[in-house]
DNA sequence: GGAGTAGTTAGGCAAATGCTTAACCAAACG
DNA sequence: CGTTTGGTTAAGCATTTGCCTAACTACTCC
């Protein structure tokens, strides 16, 4: 249970790992246990294990445990702001391409 | 000019950092000088430097020389990839609640 | 042409990162 | 209950990262 939001470069951060990616992506499908998340990669339980923490506090995923499996899933909201920031930055670019736009027709307007 | 593309994780690690996560917005903005995009930061300039490197490195701006200006812009289309790649896994997720819609409609059913 | 400005390169350092092994804990199973 | 399985913790190591300073190059301006 967190009880702030990560800033959005440790989210940028914690998808900048191959593993983690491919965590993140096979969590997509549905929860799954930490073996199952493990058994593509090529690396200790303990460094898969350092891998979901990091995932974790960044808030892009939550586990609970079931007797003795850890059961992880993904916390698709944060996704949603990771979509919100790039959102943001591709209305900026639009903005800039209307004031572009706006320009080239009045550059158009006063030559006819 | 870039012979391929880097792979997301890199892109991911690129924006993983505040500083480069700021240049990346003011960018958004429209083309900038390297020292106009130093200014906010409070480091040395080589520093920026190696910062401006990542994010090329990571396809997210360009850069050129004019004079002895050096100004950045935004790839945009390098954002689009974090978009597609976010939209994947929004489908992903959403074919999973639509199969979970499914599954409690079945219920539903049976149970009239 | 000299001084100032904008950037570039090289080398170095401390901290962070991404692994490892070893030892341990806890649940499940026969 | 003993063994197996799934995970956890701690410590350590090599590499990477994110800075720095110093020295340099190149352009602009007076």
């Amino acid at each position: 249970m967190l009880n702030q939001t990560p800033p959005l470069d440790r989210v940028f951060h914690a998808l900048a790992d191959p593993s983690r990616l491919a965590m993140v992506e096979r969590l997509g499908q549905g929860p799954a246990p930490v073996s199952e998340l493990a058994q593509p990669l090529s690396m200790s339980l303990p460094a898969v294990l350092q891998h979901l923490g990091v995932l974790e506090a960044a808030g892009l995923i939550r586990s609970h445990k079931q007797g003795r499996v850890r059961i992880c899933a993904l916390e698709i909201q944060t996704l949603g702001r990771l979509d919100a920031w790039l959102a943001a930055q591709k209305s900026e670019w639009e903005r800039r391409l209307d004031r572009l736009g706006d320009y080239l027709d009045a550059i158009a307007r006063s030559d006819a």
